[in-house]
DNA sequence: TGCCTAAAAATTGTATACGATTTCTAATTG
DNA sequence: CAATTAGAAATCGTATACAATTTTTAGGCA
């Protein structure tokens, strides 16, 4: 399995129709989502800066669409938290706040340890390879230097592990603290180049694997508490980049 | 204090600019804000059932306002899960599943207690009376018979709750597991003529006043499992009914 | 009568145009 | 020279028009 393969389901497409790009609900229709994957993808990655501005033309004039279906696009984005929109200003990538930073990982350190536990207990033999095949694309795209690809994939399996416990509504909510959590770190995380902790997940993987939900539990607070610890919460000043750079460049 | 003073403030306009009709993110501006809330209200009290059409053309017409401004906030309101886009078909009122309705509780049973201890730490004196308030318009709506306002009501309280405690991340979640719940109270709920439980808000604001963070947790926790039990899950009809018999009629 | 088919009507998806607000620029002035 | 201010440019908010899709309805046929 490669690591295109591990990365193509996740954030994006779960939960069936009518879901949206967090994991929430309700995509924007048709075009729409294309921009919205899109732009939430490199959002993730970190290729597109909190802060940034997103301007409905330019977004438009990149993905050749109207700016209506671009509004479409911005406006779900801002509903899952990735983009602020601004009355008569426009739409910029999210810049949370630290007091966010510190309530968005709080909620994930309540929620995601009880999912773990029901995972744990319903994970199957192949969701555990798959899970295997994760961390391993994580260490792929860490040694490749891509931290962009890999801080994304270790966004997936939180994601994945959630998807395991089978809990869509707990799901969605994950998905979206996930995805505020990347834009989180990608402004307060204390070491830029330092490996991001895939052991964690491995040490869950062997928790999950055993079906000791108690471990699993147990494990998943402790490690969301390590990421929140991770942080270093002072202001960060917001460097000017554009779309086309990320975009055309 | 009157009913209606205590009725204004809650699950619209709180949270800032930036946020969503459902506590959540980024409302629509200006004028889809207004049909946003005033729909939601609507559901929010029953007055529009679940399964019901939302025609474009037809809110447009009822509000006054283009099909541009009404997308956007019907997709608003399929974003806080109040509303389902059908692609090509259009918006209707959500109808929750029974699975659904048991995850939104279960997920209310996790997080909701946790709110709950930390508002009873931080409450204030005003803030108890404002509480206190509330429970007596939610008496005033029930012995009036209005059934729908005493439970929208009964939601404002759980949401005044998580306002104390002051956590915004938590209590933009919280905002979006009551709405759906208000959903999955007009399908499921066992007794429609019922007193709805004002009782344990009563024990919880007693809790409170005494800054009893531990009471206060398991009265939430053992509140929800009520409502949770109230439900009767079977699967039930949806009646036809048109908008402008609600906002004409 | 029941069912399939095709045309018509209704509804949503998208593009474009125009007005309102904001932001940028440059000339003016103390 | 710095601060201010008017004008221009850019950007967003909204309305309207047209295209695509779905739903309904009318007709034909076994």
């Amino acid at each position: 399995m490669t690591s295109a393969a591990v990365a193509g389901s996740g954030l994006g497409e779960a939960g069936g129709a009518g879901r949206g790009p967090d994991g929430g609900f309700s995509l924007p229709p048709g075009r729409a989502l294309t921009i919205c994957l899109e732009l939430q993808q490199a959002i993730l990655e970190h290729r597109l800066q909190p802060g940034m501005k997103l301007s409905e033309d330019e977004v438009g004039e990149i993905f050749g669409a109207s700016r209506t279906v671009v509004r479409a696009a911005l406006h779900a984005l801002a509903h899952s938290g990735l983009v602020t929109i601004e009355r008569n200003r426009g739409a910029f990538i999210s810049r949370p706040t630290i007091r966010e930073a510190h309530e968005v990982f709080e909620a994930r350190a309540l929620i995601e340890p009880r999912v773990a536990r029901m995972a744990a207990l319903a994970v199957t033999e192949a969701q555990l390879e798959t899970l295997k095949a994760h961390i391993e694309a994580e260490h792929v795209a860490l040694d490749a230097g891509e931290m962009g690809k890999s801080l994304s994939l270790s966004g997936l399996f939180h994601i994945a592990v959630s998807d395991i416990a089978d809990q869509q509504v707990l799901g969605a909510i994950i998905r979206q603290l996930i995805s505020r959590s990347s834009l989180i770190i990608a402004l307060y995380w204390k070491r830029p180049d330092t490996a991001c902790e895939s052991h964690s997940h491995h040490a869950l993987l062997e928790a999950m694997a055993t079906h000791d939900g108690q471990a699993a539990e147990e494990i998943m607070k402790s490690h969301i508490v390590d990421l929140h610890s991770g942080l270093e919460l002072k202001e960060r000043p917001h460097h000017g980049q554009t779309l086309a750079e990320v975009f055309r460049g």
